[in-house]
DNA sequence: CAGTGAGCGAGCTTCCGCTTGACTT
């Protein structure tokens, strides 16, 4: 006999709550939302007024039935999913789906999971906010109306698979513009003069102090005239001005900013710290990891502030509660921070999860501490007979206050290495004293281009701009990559040289030295596909894909939760605008694809040449579909795009594949694959490295990359058994592995040498890998393919396709 | 992680926002 039902969101909420609560209350767990509309037909009923389909998802049969009979056997259920739009619908959702009598059912929230915060909500409940849950029904109507409207539009215009939505496609837009203004981008040179001046230090010593030319020049000369004047000239030390200042701490983390700094300090993807913060959440670290609140429970305060003064001392004291600056923020939760503050480091878990334990102490301490103070000096040196001036700064840290435990990141940090250096103290110096200079140097200086996204960055534009949630951020960006929107780079970027000149005495010396600029290394860079769905939908949907879009319509979504609108005339309003854009945007008709780009006629046989979007990606096209002649097509190499490739580069896809001789009796054939190019020969294939060319590689060096890809086969088997002929060992890219039923195993490197290993050895390491946690999958996925391969032994191609899928199966998602 | 290798008129695909788990006949 179960007196109270409380229902959370969270399981590992749901284990803590229930500590608090005692045994007259079960705390269960909704696991988010328990509804969604129904796939077909979109869920929407547009023609009646915008009526949604609802449906529990087959993943949640099993939940929905686990509450449904522990509410029948409840007097009271008590709904505490979180104090936001979303959390109010899915409230709403349970009481629907469960059926519950409004008489026995109570509505509670609470911002933070202490036992007082929870008390205090199960003494004042209320009911079900409608206003909030239709505010919410519109985002979803609106998000779904987009989403499965403007894809096919894609499917039809572009490419098959493709999707469109309110938060990706703005993501994909953000990456587009950036590549494009780089690309415009020109690097403007100008010299940067740096002397160096030696100061007595009062010790009968002289100390070195940098100081730069306030002023840039152009061009070398006027650099070069410079430092030839300043061989005659005198420096004199005009004035000393002392600024103290003061640096504040940053608020404590939410999603969006730890993904950042998670980012930058321990350069973590976002998923990866969203997963290790999930595990940290789960075993009761730290609080819950998706909010955008900044706030801290009095409880966090209070510990923070002993921890400081009993590690620091009283004086690096001075709590504080931050507010939210992001834009549609819904503070639900609490900020991100441990649960508890005297626990510093953890003594469990992964050594990733405790770097980023760590780093969430840290912030939320320092959150909690005294500004750093600083003390800033500026001297202005003059040059005799120039207008110009040398400046020369140093910062000392009279207080260190939270920087003795906490130091914000940015991302343009690596081009200000000197302002975030610790203090950099100047000599002591007078008004009116005359220095000497031991050198000067002139450097060229390139400006910066805009800089490309990296995960975090787009995270933080993102939520900038009030698009997407903290639930959300990660997963978006796995989908634009997913699509092949976007793709990580790998280039590390190009080298310029730059001129330097170095004034030692009256010695002018000239060199040249080399930088390396443009890397777009783990940044995110749009595709062919990117761009030419991202220009279509700014022709066409210009308002969807407006930076502002998400701002407003979340402007008429609060005034739907505050009762002053509703909700289907709403939707109403936006449809009638949006659907009319859908269908006239699929009438178009046109003689070329979307993104199509006409390159002109191959002059050998007079055919058309273009490129375009592809049913497989970027693709070039030689003739016309009517023409006599089926046209030809060869897929764009790596680093090829549809915007910049010219006739000749085109034209030289075409080349391949080509024969180039004969080895065997057998033909040898040059191709080009899904794995770049390769050499075909008597039904094999050998992958041709990098250094080659495939469009002039000979026929001696293709022999010669068959007969090493031969002797490396030879030398890949290293045993079998007789009694298990589907196990092997083998020799790999990266070492010996043990194959079993199409699955590879790990032999670990304590094995010295894996030839002397027996059946039942294998069987134990294959045993040991599938039953830790991560190597679950490999068992399953090795149960379903001796299943496949056992039923369907003869057809060999059928077989073949099974593995095919479970190797796609078991590659993680990178 | 462990070797893969084609096509360009079938078939199906998709949104955003909550939350975690991952089949046995």
């Amino acid at each position: 006999m179960q007196k109270n039902l409380v229902i959370v969101e969270s399981p590992a909420k749901a284990k803590t709550i229930q500590k608090f609560l005692g045994d007259d209350f079960q705390v269960m767990s909704s696991y988010g939302h328990i509804r969604d509309l129904n796939k077909k037909n979109a869920g929407i009923d547009i023609e009646n007024g915008f009526i949604p389909h609802y449906e529990v998802p087959t993943d949640k049969t099993t939940i929905v039935k686990e509450l449904k009979a522990a509410a029948k056997k409840s007097e009271i259920v008590w709904l505490a999913s979180d104090e936001d739009r979303e959390g109010e619908a899915i409230s709403w959702h349970l009481s629907e789906v469960l059926q519950l009598d409004p008489e026995k059912t109570r509505r509670i929230v609470f911002h933070e999971i202490t036992k007082t915060a929870i008390l205090d909500a199960v003494a004042q409940p209320r009911t079900i906010d409608t206003n909030l849950v239709n505010a919410q029904q519109a985002r979803r109507l609106l998000d779904r109306l987009v989403g499965f409207e403007l894809s096919p539009v894609l499917w039809k215009k572009v490419k098959p698979q493709l999707s469109a939505g309110r938060v990706q496609s703005v993501a994909v837009r953000l990456i587009v513009e950036r590549e494009r203004e780089i690309n415009n981008f020109i690097a403007e040179a100008s010299f940067r003069i740096v002397a160096v001046f030696l100061v007595p230090d009062g010790q009968g010593r002289l100390v070195e102090m940098k100081a730069e030319l306030s002023k840039r020049f152009v061009t070398a000369q006027e650099a070069q005239q410079f430092l030839e004047h300043c061989t005659q000239s005198t420096f004199r030390i005009d004035e000393i001005k002392k600024t103290p200042t003061k640096k504040s701490p940053a608020a404590p983390f939410t999603t969006s900013t730890l993904q950042q700094e998670a980012s930058r300090k321990l350069g973590l993807p976002v998923a990866r710290t969203m997963s290790l913060a999930q595990k940290l959440y789960e075993s009761g670290q730290i609080t819950y990891m998706r909010t955008d609140s900044v706030n801290l429970s009095n409880l966090a305060i209070n510990t923070s502030k002993s921890v400081i003064t009993e590690k620091m001392g009283a004086e690096y004291v001075q709590t504080r509660q931050f507010t939210t600056k992001s834009k549609g923020a819904q503070e639900a939760h609490e900020a991100i921070r441990p649960t508890d503050m005297s626990v510093a480091t953890l003594s469990t878990g992964t050594p990733q999860e405790r770097r980023l334990y760590e780093l969430i102490w840290k912030r939320t301490l320092a959150s909690q501490m005294a500004p750093a103070q600083l003390e800033k000096t500026t001297a202005t040196i003059s040059v005799s007979g120039q207008e110009l001036a040398f400046v020369a700064v140093g910062e000392v840290i009279t207080f260190d206050g939270f920087l003795k435990v906490y130091r914000e990141s940015f991302d343009d940090d690596s081009e200000d290495p000197a302002g975030n250096e610790s203090s950099n103290l100047l000599p002591p110096m007078q008004e009116g004293q005359f220095l000497e200079y031991k050198k000067m140097i002139a450097t060229e200086r390139f400006s910066q281009q805009p800089p490309r996204y990296s995960e975090a960055s787009l995270v933080r534009k993102l939520e900038e701009l009030g698009i997407g949630r903290p639930s959300t951020y990660a997963p978006t960006i796995s989908t634009i990559q997913k699509r092949a929107y976007v793709e990580r780079g790998e280039d590390e970027g190009m080298e310029r040289s730059f001129h330097v000149m170095s004034l030692v005495g009256d010695q002018l010396v000239h060199s040249k030295e080399v930088e390396k600029y443009g890397s777009n290394k783990n940044r995110l860079i749009p595709t062919d596909i990117g761009v030419v769905v991202n220009d279509f939908l700014m022709q066409h949907f210009p308002n969807i894909m407006d930076y502002n879009f998400t701002a407003n319509i979340e402007r008429e979504f609060d005034e739907i939760a505050e009762g002053d609108k509703i909700w289907n005339v709403v939707l109403k309003d936006f449809y009638e605008h949006f659907h009319p854009n859908v269908d006239k945007t699929l009438a178009i008709k046109s003689e070329q694809r979307v993104g199509e780009r006409v390159l002109g006629i191959d002059p050998k046989t007079g055919r058309n040449i273009s490129v375009k979007i592809g049913r497989y990606g970027p693709v070039a096209q030689l003739g016309l579909p009517d023409e006599e002649e089926k046209p030809m097509f060869a897929q764009l190499r790596k680093g090829q795009s549809i915007q910049d490739i010219t006739l000749e580069e085109a034209l030289e896809l075409f080349k391949l594949p080509r024969e180039v001789g004969e080895y065997e009796g057998y033909g040898v054939k040059i191709g080009v694959g899904r794995f770049g190019p390769y050499i075909y020969h008597h039904a094999k294939y050998v992958s041709i490295p990098k250094e080659f060319d495939p469009l002039d590689v000979t026929l001696d060096e293709c022999i010669d990359l068959i007969e090493k890809k031969r002797k490396a086969d030879s030398e890949k088997h290293i045993k079998s058994f007789d009694e298990e002929p589907e196990l092997q060992i083998l020799n790999g890219r990266w070492g010996p592995y043990i194959a079993y039923q199409k699955v590879n195993y790990k032999i670990p490197k304590t094995i010295e040498s894996p030839a002397e290993l027996t059946l039942e050895q294998c069987m134990e390491l294959i045993k040991k890998e599938e039953d830790s946690p991560s190597g679950k999958r490999k068992a399953t996925a090795r149960a379903t393919v001796s299943k496949k391969t056992a039923t369907k032994k003869k057809k060999t191609t059928a077989a073949k396709a099974g593995t095919k899928k479970v190797v796609k199966k078991t590659t993680p998602k990178a």
